[in-house]
DNA sequence: TTTTTATATGCAAAAGCTTGCATAAATGAT
DNA sequence: ATCATTTATGCAAGCTTTTGCATATAAAAA
């Protein structure tokens, strides 16, 4: 078993936080987000600024590269779709093997990953000539968590009011949604303690 | 201003939740942690268990590469370090430059970045069939973030036990412990939520 | 009519990260 | 003596992601 010395307090790492590697979720998250409906990748883009991207972003050419993989691989099938006053667009959804595999995966073991939020880095370089500069940081951060809160609280009112009463697969999505809430309360309420903390070192 | 349906509700996008590109926080981790004290990478690597690591995992490998380019950038300087009893080892240290190009670094805005848990893209996929996996891992996630919420505490309550009176880099430190503190405890509360509706999902 | 915006897809190169392997010194155990 | 373990560093191949273009249709605005 693997020691580490932390200012002179030994610690012993459990054998679980060490990497056990996992292929990449982002296959699976496009896959995910093709459950219910077909979806060109300019689409799956935008949805990825909804649903299930309020927690997994990707750009634009990551979906396509991803979306071109997928149906090399025979997860996805492809169809191109005429529309009016638009260019066509190429349709995706799942195959049968495509399903197949997502339900397979579910049962493969995931990591947990750690936040790796720039800010918290930033933190440990606090001195006294950027206080305020972080301040302002976290300012940002809380109204940028704010909004998030307040786009999952309206999802949640209008689609989650009465979760008992949904069918699984969305009470599962109701579960995700309410982590980010949960999330987002929490960080907001850090944010505050943190910005107390460091107005009372800007005055000093 | 783009704008995206979410079921048949329309939500306008804040511009600051599209990609503005940062380089990586890596480097910046990496000499993060050796503000205070320099050290070889196998010391790095060590050191991210602990400390900023609870924050940002990086493999050895990756850490190995980092050292390199950092010197050749000359944000770094290595000198070999004689040891009894163990192999040689290479020891970093920042340089002046390191040092500005960290302070500089941390006026840079930085992006929030979302979850992308794995958990969260298999709970899309919840049906009667998987939700004793769910559970299983889900109870499994809860211990995890409970062991971490212990070794937190202890660290908390060891170093940072009057943080007002601590200098003000390590307030920093504090603010981030803080903030892995507050997580894990919403962590915790939410996976008891979750638990509990997937336990009346199961016995239905 | 030209330009801009939104829709729609993609390539190619570079950068970054993971995986697997390789090496080596020193200690301790068999 | 040999083997396993810990300490210590690194290469090379492959995979993933980012960055920077590039293209094209159609509507709307200037």
């Amino acid at each position: 078993m693997q020691a580490f010395a932390y200012k002179n307090e030994w610690v012993y790492a459990s054998s679980d936080s060490l990497n056990d590697n996992e292929p990449m979720a982002l296959s699976q998250a496009i896959m995910t987000a093709l459950i219910e409906d077909d979806m060109s990748g300019y689409e799956l883009a935008q949805s990825f600024d909804s649903s299930l991207g309020l927690f997994w972003r990707a750009s634009h050419q990551q979906i396509y590269q991803e979306l071109k993989k997928l149906s090399e691989q025979q997860l996805l099938n492809k169809r191109e779709v005429s529309q009016s006053g638009k260019p066509n667009k190429i349709v995706y959804g799942l195959t049968l093997l495509g399903r197949e595999a997502l339900q397979e995966w579910v049962y493969k073991e995931s990591k947990v990953q750690e936040a790796k939020d720039d800010l918290l880095v930033k933190l440990y370089n606090l001195d006294a000539s950027n206080v305020s500069h972080m301040i302002t940081e976290l300012e940002g951060r809380r109204e940028n968590i704010m909004q998030r809160l307040y786009l999952y609280e309206r999802i949640r009112r209008r689609h989650y009011a009465d979760p008992d009463s949904l069918p699984i697969r969305r009470q599962g999505v109701y579960l995700a949604l309410l982590g980010g809430i949960r999330n987002g309360e929490q960080y907001l309420g850090w944010c505050d303690e943190a910005l107390k903390q460091l107005a009372s070192i800007d005055s000093d």
